[in-house]
RNA sequence: UCCUGAGUAGCUCAGCCGGUUAGAGCAUCUGACUGUUAAUCAGAGGGUCGCUGGUUCGAGCCCAGCCUCAGGAGCCA
């Protein structure tokens, strides 16, 4: 049967007409003002319900929770706190919703709660807000590369490769753990394994991805990346969505840009197509500062704080300037920092990035030149410095609140340096063979990064876990659903 | 994995120094009211105090172990 999402109504500019609507109750008022929600949008539809004039029994069945189904003429409201309403003449219920038993109420309830019912927080407004947002950054993600001549690579989801040390990963096999065929040494035979070796849920697209740049030019994937590291914090996830372009021919600079470019036009894209949404989020959070101590609470609000991105650079500086900076910073002086700045070579920490990003340059910050030795084999090498310091050309953008963002640099290129790199950290070059064919025949300089899709989702919404962007969090000790 | 904190009604939380029958608001149920905006008013029902063990005349409260969750750290995107 025809119906009408409520969406239109809600803009409807003519009365009097008859509507359809199906959706489900958010609230019964008053025997007689039901408050309907569709899904299309986040505002609430009123339908007006002659109880005089109905079953009881019918009446009783408008549980928060329930599907049903309304027609009516569609008329300017009678009552103020809305535009539009429906006057009921035909009341359907198609599903049932029983109120001892459903776990949502018109209330406010904890985003701890509603993780453990994941299933249903959907109907919640804050989440329909998130995945309406999370949705659109995604597809501005194919439109920000389609419009400028990328190509949406699919990078295989289970790898051959081992030999990448970019983190703990899940095993991939059919074989019977209970009792796996084994080799004479006792070690597992993966030769009988279904693909007669050993294989892995990917942790980067980034190799394969660098393939068919050095071919196609400039290409990016996004799907979906899976770590098995034990972390237990509101910035990971076991399996999370990553971005990942790499492009022919650009250098560390040329990546920064695109970089740059692409999380501005994807701010002001979500921004652009979500406004309802992200006030919606906006206003959430300002109640929930209300319940914070002045000190603590943020200076802008989440519009102003994603237009001042948008109004701003990004601030960029090498490593080397990073490390003075905190060497003569305050909390560095005086010893506020649990972990003290005292020489030039150690990773950063993360009260070191926050104190950067969050109170010395208060936007988000690319930082780049890092030393080689805390970096990845395949990070360009730059010739060291004065002082002999070996960096390579790695660039990370760290954001206020959520740190490190997007993670790149630019390729070695250079077949020697790369295998010389490879020999010093003891990764086999024989299975990593397919890769460097690319460093034999015809290699170029060229660049790429990741980008964490979740850590943007958060950013955009003003949600502090990222357990609360991704509809059915995966972490230690918890797949549920 | 480490550090800190938490776990009491469907939800959010209170529960004093270890002491009788464990409380409140919301939700639910019953009734009233009917242009309401998380409707309102009156009444009722609802508990394995995370689990296991220990101390004690007596444990929601003290002790030990475990589980789960949250925040921070590490690892990273």
């Amino acid at each position: 049967m025809q119906h009408t999402r409520i969406k239109d109504l809600l803009n409807a500019s003519t009365f009097g007409q008859e509507v359809t609507v199906k959706a489900w109750v958010k609230t019964f008022r008053n025997n007689q003002f039901l408050a309907l929600n569709d899904g299309s949008c986040l505002g609430n539809l009123q339908a007006v319900i002659d109880f005089t004039h109905t079953e009881e029994a019918l009446l009783k069945r408008l549980n928060t929770g329930a599907a049903v189904l309304v027609r009516g003429p569609l008329v300017e409201s009678l009552g103020k706190g809305q535009r539009v309403e429906v006057k009921v003449s035909h009341l359907e219920i198609l599903g049932d919703s029983d109120p001892e038993k459903f776990p949502l109420q018109p209330k406010k309830h904890s985003l701890e709660f509603l993780r453990e019912i994941a299933h249903l927080r959907f109907r919640t407004n804050t989440f329909n807000a998130i995945f309406k947002v999370r949705h659109t950054l995604a597809f501005a993600i194919h439109q920000f590369f389609n419009d400028r001549g990328f190509v949406y690579l699919h990078s295989p989801i289970i790898t051959g490769s081992d030999a990448e040390g970019a983190g703990e990963m899940f095993r991939v096999t059919t074989l019977d753990l209970n009792n796996p065929p084994r080799l004479e040494d006792g070690s597992i035979n993966y030769k009988e394994d279904f693909f007669a070796r050993s294989t892995n849920l990917t942790v980067s697209g980034q190799l394969e991805g660098e393939l068919a740049a050095m071919a196609l030019g400039n290409i990016y994937t996004f799907g979906p990346t899976f770590r098995a590291e034990n972390s237990n914090t509101t910035r990971h996830l076991a399996e999370f969505w990553m971005v990942e372009p790499e492009m022919a021919f650009y250098e560390l600079k040329d990546n920064m840009d695109l970089a740059e470019d692409m999380l501005k036009y994807l701010i002001r894209y979500a921004l652009e197509h979500c406004p309802d949404e992200i006030d919606f989020l906006k206003n959430r959070l300002l109640e929930e500062e209300k319940l914070k101590p002045q000190a603590e609470r943020s200076e802008l609000d989440l519009v102003s704080k994603l237009n001042f991105c948008l109004e701003n650079n990004f601030e960029r500086l090498t490593y080397t300037e990073a490390i003075e900076i905190l060497r003569q910073s305050k909390p560095n002086q005086k010893k506020q920092f649990k972990y003290l700045i005292e020489g030039w070579g150690t990773d950063l920490q993360s009260e070191h990035e926050r104190y950067l990003v969050e109170k010395h340059f208060k936007k988000p910050v690319i930082l780049t030149d890092y030393p080689a030795e805390i970096k990845s084999f395949y990070m360009r090498q730059n010739e060291p410095d004065a002082q002999g310091r070996k960096t390579v050309g790695a660039m990370d953008i760290l954001f206020p609140g959520i740190g490190e963002m997007v993670g790149g640099s630019q390729r070695e290129e250079r077949l020697d340096r790369l295998v010389g790199r490879m020999e010093e950290l003891g990764i086999p070059a024989e299975e990593m063979d397919w890769f460097l064919d690319t460093r034999r025949f015809g290699t170029a300089p060229h660049s790429g990064f990741g980008l964490g899709f979740e850590r943007l989702v958060l950013f955009v919404t003003g949600m502090t876990n990222i357990r609360d962007v991704i509809p059915f969090p995966r972490t230690p000790k918890n797949a549920e659903f």
